[in-house]
DNA sequence: GTACATAATGCGACACTATAGCGTAGCAAT
DNA sequence: ATTGCTACGCTATAGTGTCGCATTATGTAC
């Protein structure tokens, strides 16, 4: 599997420069490289780990480099922002808008998203009966995983 | 309403103080008052405002004061972490456990409070279908209100 | 190709948010 | 008296995110 992520990240940035330009956005070196750290990595990851990713590889060190390219990222629909860990995901489906779920637990840290539709749509229904629009919505469940109940953690 | 406020919020401290007592915590001054504070506010309030508004009133200064106070008052189920914010708000219904859900608009700032039982049942469904017990979650909607859509802002 | 406007970046300083660590005080049970 | 526990005071520091301004790249119109 390891070995399949290159290409299939290769592919998928593909896309995601296609999203970009038909939002007017420039998927630029920088960005593209951010996109790619977070869709190789299996779990969220923070800000200043990317930073410190990005260093390694020779760009500057600033903060704003990888703030500026994940609020890009977020409005290109590409990342979704965990504010519960402040951290941040790559978008399985990239660029369509949609509502992201994850269930986080407080005692292990993982983070596991998943798709529940019906949710969705509940969620854009509250939201249209208010007259909210709804962006790029992520729901944060908090609470406790399988394995560290079973554990006893 | 105003001034119906100080009964209405002491009222509710005689009922938080129950809840704590009944889940083995203690509702000390310094924990009382921040959750006063947070239920005397109109909208979400930072942990350096709260800090600010205990200093000026003679409590000690130092961070912890604050943060140590809303932890517990979370475990508690007193107060939610706005985590898109950066805030916490007092819980309309203290101590019995439920789904918050807010709307955060991300232009003006404002943030909403609903609730939609369908929402927090379809949340503890998908939770139960894999085994993740939800503890205290805080759903937030990002987007746009009412307001500023029609501002054009 | 040149000039211009715009977007993106480099960089430094700073503001804000949260936690760690350690010591002390009070209270209750042994 | 000693121990264990919880809450608190206090300092330092870690971690997270933003702003402003100069500079460089990129796209567009001439």
């Amino acid at each position: 599997m390891r070995a399949a992520q290159g290409s299939r990240v290769s592919r998928a940035i593909d896309r995601a420069e296609a999203t970009c330009l038909a939002r007017g956005g420039r998927l630029t070196a920088i960005r593209r490289r951010v996109l790619e750290l977070l869709w190789e990595s299996d779990e969220p990851v923070k800000a200043y780990d990317l930073l410190a990713r990005m260093r390694a590889e020779g760009w500057s060190s600033a903060p704003s480099l990888v703030y500026r390219a994940l609020a890009f990222l977020g409005e290109m629909g590409l990342v979704h922002h965990l504010a519960s860990r402040n951290a941040y995901v790559g978008c399985r489906r990239g660029g369509e808008a949609h509502c992201a779920q994850f269930f986080v637990c407080e005692r292990c840290g993982t983070v596991s998203e998943f798709e529940d539709a019906g949710l969705s749509a509940r969620i854009e229904a509250a939201a249209d009966r208010i007259g909210f629009v709804a962006a790029a919505s992520v729901v944060e469940i908090r609470g406790c995983c399988t394995r560290c109940l079973a554990d006893g953690r």
